[in-house]
DNA sequence: ACGAGCGTTGCGTATAACGCAACCTGAAGA
DNA sequence: TCTTCAGGTTGCGTTATACGCAACGCTCGT
């Protein structure tokens, strides 16, 4: 047993979330009497929920901006792509990176480990290197470039590996490139056995809040089987941002 | 009349914002039985608008962030103006707001953050205080004298400071002046260590359809230079109307 | 000024939302 | 392992209340 009067006012919603909605269109869509959506709209319209404009046409309203920010900073990125995540790395078998760029870092944020026994020395809550992870282009690659350039002095180019990029320039133009095709990729340049593809999760208003990111011992999969996880990579991270309410439609 | 359930469920949303909740919380808030609320929340878990943990625990759900999403798609200026609050962000590194008249109330519509490691508790969806923030003033400064009146009759004067408007003819007065120069101030009248410009967004027709702040703590810049702010910010304004010149027609 | 289209209100009826109490499930303790 | 207890879940009778109908009102457009 379940209201059925609550289910036609989320139904409600669901459509005004279209467009908006003369009373007798919301009428017609739920196939009831106008008077019952008058009145199911009512109390929505009470708490902000909907509005309606000087013509009497219902939109989504206010409070819906406020509820939806409010449950963000309760759980945060790192709760709503969990069970992505988790069904990322049951899929792959691989370890999967959850990171974001705070206050000129970068920081695991969340971490699934490989099922295979190979040890890898990220731990949440760790930075990760701004010149050479994936998930710190993917993050980088949204920041204005102005911030980039000055990020790009202040970095350390410690180089970890020969693939290792040393100098501002090159990172600039990685940079150019990672905004442009929408992932990135560490090609062995933290550690030579490991490469690494990352996607971004953007925000409602578009901006990159997180990177997910694939990590693989290259005696588990050669470079170029990693670029083949690509597809999964990107179907995780559009998965985590429509779950921050990005519109997929 | 109007439906007291559905009433009951959007307390429920509100009471959600707040934190997670267990069914019998949420039924001593209602004052119902733990009945009522589980038969309330099906039909919103089944939207995913709430959801609940393995304990239980419900909390509000990620087709809230959807809903969300659509509706600031819906809001035209939201989209035009984003660019160019990016870029007056980026430019004077100090919070940037976009807000708009929605029914009697002005909304913040959009939001982008200082630089500067100062917390300022705004939030998208939050109403402003019409007797105090710039972005009132400069909405309200465009209603019809009529309309004026009557709203400043039913506003609650409330004396955040010592600065705070009072009275229904201080902010009359004040929306005069507004109204007369194009542009409109909060001098520590909400927060009395934060002063605030605000400038109209025209479109073609003439109205004032939004507002553009810059909300400055006095740490940062003292009154006079926020004053020196405004000729980015009328230049932002600016842009804004003219994208919504060409977008519209 | 008049009519059409849409939103709003009052009211009677039938539905379905409500509270109650019994039942289930899963966790903690002895 | 069995017991207990604290939640959540289900079935059912009652009555509140959501619903549809029809009449009314408001605002445009002609």
């Amino acid at each position: 047993m379940s209201s059925s009067t609550v289910a036609r006012a989320m139904r409600l919603l669901a459509e005004l979330g279209e467009g908006e909605r003369t009373l007798e269109q919301l009428a017609a869509v739920l196939d009831v009497h106008k008077t019952t959506v008058l009145r199911l709209l009512r109390p929505m319209e009470d708490e902000r929920i909907v509005q309606r404009d000087a013509a009497h046409r219902y939109r989504l309203g206010p409070q819906l901006f406020a509820l939806a920010g409010l449950a963000l900073e309760q759980r945060g990125i790192r709760s709503v792509a969990a069970p992505h995540l988790r069904e990322l790395n049951a899929a792959t078998g691989q370890t999967v990176h959850l990171a974001a760029y705070e206050g000129g870092e970068v920081v695991y944020i969340d971490k699934y480990d490989s099922r295979h026994p190979v040890r890898m020395y990220s731990r949440i809550g760790l930075r990760a290197g701004l010149h050479c992870a994936a998930v710190s282009k993917v993050l980088l690659a949204d920041l204005p470039v102005t911030v980039r350039q000055q990020l790009a002095d202040k970095i350390e180019f410690t180089p970890f590996t020969v693939n290792t990029l040393t100098t501002p320039e090159a990172l600039l133009a990685e940079l150019d490139t990672v905004a442009a095709q929408g992932w990135a990729q560490d090609h062995a340049e933290h550690e030579s056995f490991i490469n690494c593809v990352a996607a971004p999760v953007r925000d409602v208003t578009g901006r990159v809040v997180a990177a997910v990111s694939l990590s693989v011992p290259d005696i588990l999969l050669p470079y170029e089987q990693v670029l083949a996880l690509l597809p999964q990579l990107r179907a995780t991270a559009a998965a985590v941002s429509a779950d921050c309410g990005l519109a997929t439609h």
